[in-house]
Parts: structure tokens; sequence; C-alpha cells
DNA sequence: TTGTATGCGTTATCAA
DNA sequence: TTGATAACGCATACAA
């Protein structure tokens, strides 16, 4: 900077008032400014801005498990918070969780970030405990984490209120689901989300809710498929005529089992799956599923987060449900 | 800092000095300045330190797409590499492509990253011009984007070549291969590796290469469906007994084309896929495929990137193959 | 409108 | 072994 105001013949103050764009430079010093700053390739040193800002202009994403993200098109939701971080400047840095997310809470309070967006999580009481440390925060997925919270959420229970209503809509009488843990397994709000959308779905298409149909699971092809085999054995008979399913990644392993015990989807069972992921139009038949903009996911997030860093956000408890629409295919 | 000093009797140096461990400090007054820095839950500032060092501590991932890079299970990169990364204090940041990467420019020379790894990527010219800034840079899958470079490769040459000798081993004498673009549409090394690996596999393995059994396509499920119909129509009593597939994407569309044709995979048509993702082993039958290990590339890379920043690392001219092996399921 | 001087929180140099 | 002090590069209050 020094250099550069040598170079143009004026002070570093003046150097200072051009980077920051200030009203009040002569348009003549201001060229001149600008020409030595092209000339020497100059570019103000971010650390002293830092510094001097006591900002750092970055933020984190944390997220437990970056393996199981990537089905929720972690690369959408990166793609957005970066997005709209860019308009302000702003970087996104990677962090994982490290026990008692220690390094999370170091990283704010050494000041290398300014804030974070909270990703899958291990829920409490390590939430609780980071939400109490004050610092600009936004979580996804987690309206229950503590008070006066900013969230994005996905559309979860609407997601399969809708999911069931296009089954009863298309004549469905006797729906399963096949959903991921028990609530005393898996006691997050999203898996929460799904299993009252279920009943609420279900009570409000009056359809009659059979405990027996409903399948846990854990989230994966496998046991996907080898609860509807169970479903299947325990009823050979087949007396449902459609499943819904909590991930596209259920309906994956639900369809798979389905055809292998010579049943016809849709004709003898109707599928629906809850994502709208890459493969969803892929499979045969392809997927009836719930999309939402997962990469809005990340927009609005970021968007929210920075509303709080700089201010300009004046609530402190937003909590913002994404839309979602039923993608009807093959499979219903 | 002053506030610990004070609290603790010493000046700001010793303080500074505990902090960074430094070996002539007592017992005593450690202890002592220990005690206030736990009192006060004193964090020494980031940017402060950065500022001094004239180092950020942290590193960029540039992708061009981070939508296309969820497919090589981006989750697993990214967390080889904060693993590494978090060993030395270093942090990631995400920095999506810019036109004329601008924004990587911009953060390298204002010293807001020490330099970056760099995932897919258009190629040229805007490689070299990067590389042309001699700020420590580690490359995925491209060894010859410039002079004396770090580049962390997958074993793509290799693992084709592996896919066919297996196939061979397994009786199969008509092997075709449904590929990615032709190396004029997508001029990048992995791609002309996987093509490569297929002649050089079926010259090793003494099997004659058939030039209209190869299938072009752009790495889609729904074009490896297509380019595999095209190639049976166009040989209705199917002159092949196996298929070597560029990815797994690849491989699913191909089965499911087979299939829907009638042909039963393997006893008809062995095919092999490339990656081993995570639905290989949920298709039907199970794929066969190529594995290695993602999450090493992530934190090789790393390793690398930081050695060159540390300067630990003497040669800049690295190139890292990583090993594969050959994934044998139902569908060989 | 522009220049001067001081401070941001650390580390490094030199004395003590 | 420790302390005082000067950088690091930028921004701002104040003076000119």
């Amino acid at each position: 900077m020094r250099q550069v105001a040598a170079r143009a013949g004026v002070s570093v103050f003046t150097v200072s008032a051009v980077v920051n764009s200030s009203a009040n430079v002569l348009p003549h010093t201001r060229a001149q400014v600008l020409e030595a700053m092209r000339e020497l390739d100059y570019q103000p040193n971010h650390a002293a801005r830092s510094l001097n800002h006591a900002k750092a202009f970055s933020v984190a994403f944390v997220s437990h498990s970056f393996g199981d993200f990537a089905d929720l098109s972690m690369g959408l939701i990166l793609s957005g918070i970066t997005e709209r971080l860019g308009l302000d400047g702003y970087h996104l840095v990677i962090q994982p969780v490290t026990p008692g997310l220690e390094d999370l809470r170091r990283a704010l309070m050494t000041g290398r970030i300014d804030g974070a967006i909270l990703g899958a999580m291990p829920p409490y009481p390590l939430l609780e405990q980071v939400a109490s440390l004050a610092y600009p925060l936004v979580f996804f997925d987690q309206p229950d984490a503590a008070q006066n919270i900013l969230t994005v959420c996905g559309p979860y229970r609407k997601g399969i209120v809708a999911a069931v209503a296009h089954l009863a809509q298309r004549g469905r009488k006797k729906v399963a689901f096949v959903g991921g843990p028990p609530e005393t397994e898996l006691n997050v709000w999203h898996n929460l989300e799904r299993h009252v959308g279920f009943r609420v779905g279900c009570d409000e298409a009056g359809l009659k809710l059979h405990s027996e149909l409903l399948v846990h699971t854990d989230y994966s092809i496998e046991n996907a498929r080898l609860g509807m085999r169970g479903l299947l054995e325990r009823f050979e008979d087949s007396p449902f005529d459609a499943v819904v399913c909590a991930s596209d990644r259920l309906a994956v392993g639900t369809i798979i089992e389905l055809q292998a015990q010579g049943l016809r989807v849709p004709e003898d069972v109707a599928v629906t799956g809850f994502d709208d992921f890459e493969y969803a139009h892929c499979t045969h038949p392809a997927l009836t599923t719930i999309h939402f903009p997962v990469r809005d996911l990340g927009f609005q997030a970021a968007d929210l987060l920075l509303g709080r860093i700089t201010g300009t956000l004046e609530r402190d408890d937003v909590r913002l449900e994404l839309p979602m629409e039923v993608v009807v295919r093959s499979s219903t």
C-alpha cells in the first residue's frame, strides 16, 4: 500500500480511501491511484483488513459426516452457500465435527470465522452448548435446538403428507410407510417430522393407519430392502397397495425388493420417494418423489447468517421452511 | 493478550511465548500465564497472527461444479483434505470457479489463502495461467496441466486395464466399452486415460479390439442407456459378451438397458463399473467395479500442498497415483 | 480533499 | 529468562 501511495504521489490514506471506494476523493487523484494499483498489481492484504475490522469475513459449514451429507446433495448446498457468501465477499470454510465441537469453538473465539452454519449434527447437549456461545449461527433442520435460533428447514412433514395425498388421489387404500429409525433411536427433527407426516397425511386423506405397516430402517438401501422383505413375509397376500418412503434411497430398496418378489410397480404397489435425488428418474420405473430446492437451502441459510453477522437482520428466531412439490413419474 | 499479561503479572512477550509453547519459559511463570489464560478464556486472535506470519493458515478447494463432483464422493474428498489440514491447524475454504478464476487469484494475492487444491476444472488455458502465479497448488487428475506440478491422480488407466483382464480371465471374448466423450470433446486427462486403458487392457489380455463396440457418452446414466440401446440395435444378435464401463453410473445405465432388452447380466453379458460408488452393491446384480481410496485422494493432496507451503517438500513435480483393486460382485 | 498519527493483536528483535 | 518496543498492513480520528 505504501508502494502504491509513493508511486501515485499520495499518502496511504488516499490509497485506502480509493480501495474502499470512499466518496471524497477527487476523480483525478483516484485515477492516479487506480493506475498505480494496476501497475503494481496491488491487492489489499486480507489479514490486516481483518485485524482492523475485527472480522474474518468468513463463516464455517459444520457437518458431522460429510459422507452422510452427500445424500442431500451436499454439493448443491455448498454451492448455494458460497454463492450467497460471495455476494458479500465472504468465504466458506469447512469445519469437521470434533469431540465437543472444540474446533468450532476455537475458530469462533479466535475470530477466525464470524459465524457458522450447522448441518447434520449430533444433537444435544452439544448444540445448546454451542448456541450458548452467542455467536451468529444458522441451523439446518433443527428448529428445536435452542431458543432464539435461526434455522432453515426442509419440508419433511408437508412432503410426506403430500405423498400420501397423491396416493389417495390415485385410489390407493392401504398405504405402508418405510421410514427412518424410531424416534427413540434417532431423535432428530427431520426423522420425527417424516413419521408425523405419515400420520397426518393418512388422517387428512381419510386413510386408516395400520401400525403393522410401519417399517423402521436406518435410511440405507439395504435395510429398506430387508424391511420390505419382512413386511411381505408377514403379509404374503400383500395387503397394501402403496408404500410411502421417507427418502429416495429407501424407495430404491423398496422397489428392488418388491420386484424381486414378483410384484409390479406401480400396478400392484405404488411407491413414492423423498428428495428427488439424481437417480430418481433412472430407477425403473422412474420414481415419483418429493422435490425441494436444495440449493436454496444453502443460499437461504447463508443469507440469514450474513444478516445476523452484519446486523441487517432484526429478528433472532427466524424459521424458514422450503417449499416442495410432488414430482409424478412412473412409480405411482 | 494484554489482559492476560496483566493478570499473570508478566509482559505480553511472556504470554506469547507460552502460547507458542516456546522452550525458554520457567515452569512457574508458564503455570501462572496458563492460569490467567484459563480464567479469562483467552484465545489468541487469528488475524493478528496471520498478519504477522504473512500466512493465512488456510487453503482453498476449487471445483468447477460441485454438483458434478458429488459423484466422486466429494464428501469423502473434503473429509480427507480437512483431516490432513487439521493436523497442522489449517482451514479449508470452498472456492467456486469464477470466470478467469479471478476469485482464486484474488484470494491468493490478498493472502487470504496460502494455496489451493484444484479439482474438476475447465482445462486450458486457465490452469496454466493460475499455475504461472507460482503459488502452492495441487491438482487432481491433471498431470499435464503445467510444468513442475504437484498432482494426485486416480488409477483410471490401471483400473480399466484390470477390469478387462478380469473379464478375460472369466472367459469373455468380445468386450464392449462404454466410455466418456471422445477426446475431441472432453480433452481431460482422466477421460483420456480411461479410453487408453481399454485399448491397453485388450492388448494385454490378448483380446481383439472392435472399434464398433466403443460407445461414447457424457457420463450420464441416461446416455449410457441410450448408447447401449444403439449398440444393441446395430448388433441384434448381441455380438459381445461383456461391457467395461468407464464409471459406475455408466454401468447402471448399461445394466438397465441390457435387462430391458431381455439380456441377462452376467449370464449373457458381464458388466464392470468404475468408482465403487455407494449404490454399487445395490444394483441388481451387484456391480463388479474398480475401487480406490477416495478419502486418501483428499488426504494426500492436502499433504502435498502443506509440504509445498511449509517448505518441507523438496521436489516440485510430484505425481501421486492411488492404488486400486477390482471388487468382484455379481455382475461378472 | 488529503495527510499524519495511532491502534488493531501478534510476533520478533534487541536489551536488560 | 524476561521486558520494552518496533514491525505486520490497513483504517480511522483528527488535523491541516
